[in-house]
This record gives C-alpha cells, structure tokens and sequence, in this order.
DNA sequence: ATATTAAAGACTTTTGTTATCTCTAATAAG
DNA sequence: CTTATTAGAGATAACAAAAGTCTTTAATAT
C-alpha cells in the first residue's frame, strides 16, 4: 500500500502554488520543470486539481494555474482525495459480511488518519519553508 | 492507495485461528474453504505469517497451522507488516530533499495511524464475534 | 486572427498484485 | 523405513492499476 507518484506531485505542485506572490499564474511548464517531470503528465494532475475547486486554470495566453481558494482552507486531505478519490483502504474481502469487526477497526483508523490529515494545512508548510530559507539567508 | 487483497485474508485467518480450540492445528483445505478460496494462493499468505512469528506450522499427516505466540500479542499491525511489508506509504518524489517538510506530515500522520493499529488486538475481535453469537443464540 | 495555454481522449508502457501449477521438503503414522 | 499427507519454494501466467506519452480540441488574452 503506497500512495501514487500522482499524489506527491500534487502535493508539490499545491505548496509551490501557495508558495507564489498572490495572484500570479503559472504554467505547467514551469510547475513541471521544478519536479522534472513531462508537462504533459502533470497537467493531468493539475486538470484533477482543477476539478476538486483546489485550483483554478485559465487557458491562453498569459494563462496558467493559480490557488483558488484561500490556502488557509486547503488541507493535506483535500489534495489527497482530488488525486486518489474517496474510496476506502480496506473492505472485508468475504461477501455477505455485514458489519464485519476486522472492517470496523480498519476504517476507525483510517478515519482517524484522514481526520489528522484534514487538519494539516499546506499553508504551515509554506509558512515553515520560508522560515528555514530566511534562516539559511542570515547565515 | 488500498490495502491488497493478501492482508485482509490474512486477518480473517488470523482471527479464525485464534477463535479455534487452543493448540489445535488446521490445515490450508480448511482455512481456504471458509474464504473461497484457491488453497495455493493462501498458502503463500500463511507462508509469510509463518515466516513473521505470527503462527506456526508443521508439514505432514495431522499437520497445518497454528497460532504460535500468545494471541494477545497479535495486533492488526503485526499482520499488515508481516504481509505488506513496513516500507513508508510516502516518500517524497523530489530528488536530494533532505527533510521534505510534506514527507514529515505524511510520515506521522502514518505513524499514528501504526500506533492505532498497534494497540488494536485481534483477540479483541474474537471475543467480540463470540459475544454476538452468544447474543444470537440465546434468541 | 493568432499565438498561447489548458483539457480531453486514445494509447502504450511499466509495475505490482493476484493467482495457478509443479516440484521439493518435512513429518507423522503405520 | 515406507507411505500418505501437508507445507514451502519457484516459475510463470493473467490481470489490473498506475505512470507516462502523443495528438487533437477548446478556450482566451493580445
């Protein structure tokens, strides 16, 4: 059990987006380029992106991708679910098992995680990022 | 990113093998009947649990498995490990990023989740299962 | 109108899981 | 000690999902 390429370079690619002056698009070219991947497959990523309301895209000249909503509302969960859907970890594997305990347990802790991961916002990374680059800077 | 198939048979035949009479040993044909399915293929998740110290087996006429340690040491994460390996749901997709500060949120979000299931023992489950036959009998 | 950029869809490649089959090794019982 | 029985190992096949590419279409700012 892993989480796909798809999700960390999202992930990226969100902080990134943060990260820029408010307002200001980008294109995957660039978004591509930093994560030295084919701009083709990352702008698959970012369509999914779009499509969650994460991030808003104009196509044309001067066109790109900025945050969409505020970043203090955007969480780790919610990339993870624009990328990998909602979809459980675990469903018991026997038919006809209503209410099966091993199930039960697994989805607790499941909900748990996600519960955690609603409340890490990518904006603290940000906030962080820039804190270690202006101590690296006064050195 | 779901857990495989092999852990959650996995824990259905762990739980199976501790609701059995103590010290009582079954055989693959029976543990592969109960979840439909091909004895071979479950033969190669038994293997793995052996290998973990999760049961014990032993060749010949009259043998199969059993439950080596006591089963109140056996937790979910014993088995998810002994199946899915303990490699990291996340590693960070960027090349030469000492201290990803995404990995570091991804890692402890998992890491609690691994505590959770540490502390979550199958024999929990059994006993639940044989409060609610109980339950159901004595209607 | 045109250059520029995102979106959509078909398609290929790669990878990991799932599963089967066959052969070997171990062991209990007669 | 031989035989029936059961687990283990290894090769391989089938399948599915993920990863990635290519081409065409749609939208938009200048």
């Amino acid at each position: 059990m892993k989480y796909s390429n798809a999700t960390n370079y999202a992930l990226h690619t969100m902080v990134y987006l943060i990260w820029l002056p408010k307002a200001s698009t980008v294109g995957v070219q660039e978004l591509a380029e930093f994560q030295k991947l084919s701009p083709t497959y990352l702008s698959k990523i970012l369509t999914k992106l779009t499509k969650a309301g994460l991030i808003e895209s104009t196509p044309g000249a001067k066109g790109g991708y900025k945050i969409s909503k505020s970043p203090k509302e955007i969480s780790f969960l919610d990339v993870i679910i624009a990328i990998e859907g909602e979809s459980n970890l675990f469903n018991c594997s026997i038919h006809h098992n209503e209410g099966c305990l091993i199930e039960k347990v697994m989805r607790e802790s499941e909900d748990n995680m996600k519960e955690e991961l609603s409340n890490r916002l990518l904006i603290d990374i940000v906030e962080k990022m820039e804190l270690q680059k202006q101590a690296k800077e006064s050195n």
